[in-house]
DNA sequence: AACATATACTTGATAGCTCAAGCATACATC
DNA sequence: GATGTATGCTTGAGCTATCAAGTATATGTT
């Protein structure tokens, strides 16, 4: 990488890390949710309702709420999600993770776990702490902008 | 994010960044260069000749053969890169980055310092060498399953 | 109250990639 | 040297997400 600037290089690097690792994600899950199901599931158990509108789960997983619209459609089919509206404001279309969808999110988390494990075998705990919190500020950063 | 496992949030965290981080270049190298060709051109950049087999180029960016070869079609029309055959090897089609493609990259490395400088303007070198190693190392042990 | 502007969502068209299959060449083995 | 298998690349079909436009509701302004 000789003169590449740093900030350039962590940036490649964070692009590659992440290619590589959302599709051993899709393969270490095998025939279970994609990721971006999963990240669905996970920040919509996260809330405390259980309950959010399309446009924040969104924002959350980083998609377009067009791109949710579309994946949400066929996870009620199958009962992974509900929807529903909310008393305050008739355009949202609330989300609410229902019964199954919990559990698949369960059984997900599990493996997501181990494979976790998996990568992160050998790298120290401070360090992966630390490399967290450095995305948490940088992704403040951007958002705010 | 209360009882999460540390490694997860982790990638978490890296998923979101990334996705932020790939808009944010789109937007900010204006009717340039898309994220995709930057890095054909700036991993041909890097090699030694300026030229490179398609599938060592995909494996390098983290696209399969076949998004290379579409990707390059309209690259090569613009004359950002010229295609050419190699001795040894009848089978492989080599990549080089022509004179457009080189000034084309000075241009979109010089606005992605930029970039790269505003957002991580208040992050200090340390940790994003830090960071950076980090991910290095966990992209190798990936890349070797 | 009327109107302009903003927000939440959906939908048609399309971009950008993948996967599976195919073709051509290379390499290994018998 | 014929045959099986691996490699490099391309192509058709399909998936996933985007963008732009449209609908419905909300909010702010005069």
């Amino acid at each position: 990488m000789n003169t590449i600037n740093l900030n350039v290089k962590f940036l490649l690097n964070l692009a590659r890390v992440q290619s590589i690792m959302s599709k051993r994600f899709d393969r270490g899950m095998g025939n279970g949710v994609g990721f971006s199901e999963f990240l669905i599931l996970f920040y919509l158990n996260q809330s405390d309702s259980q309950k959010m509108r399309r446009i924040d789960l969104a924002e959350k997983i980083g998609m377009t709420a067009s791109g949710v619209t579309r994946m949400l459609l066929p996870m009620e089919k199958i009962g992974l999600i509900k929807s529903g509206s909310i008393d305050e404001d008739a355009r949202v279309r609330s989300v609410l993770l229902s019964e199954g969808g919990k559990q698949k999110l369960d059984e997900a988390l599990e493996r997501f776990e181990i494979l976790g494990e998996d990568i992160f075998s050998s790298v120290k705990i401070k360090e992966i702490e630390a490399a967290s919190n450095l995305l948490v500020e940088i992704g403040g950063k951007i958002l705010m902008s």
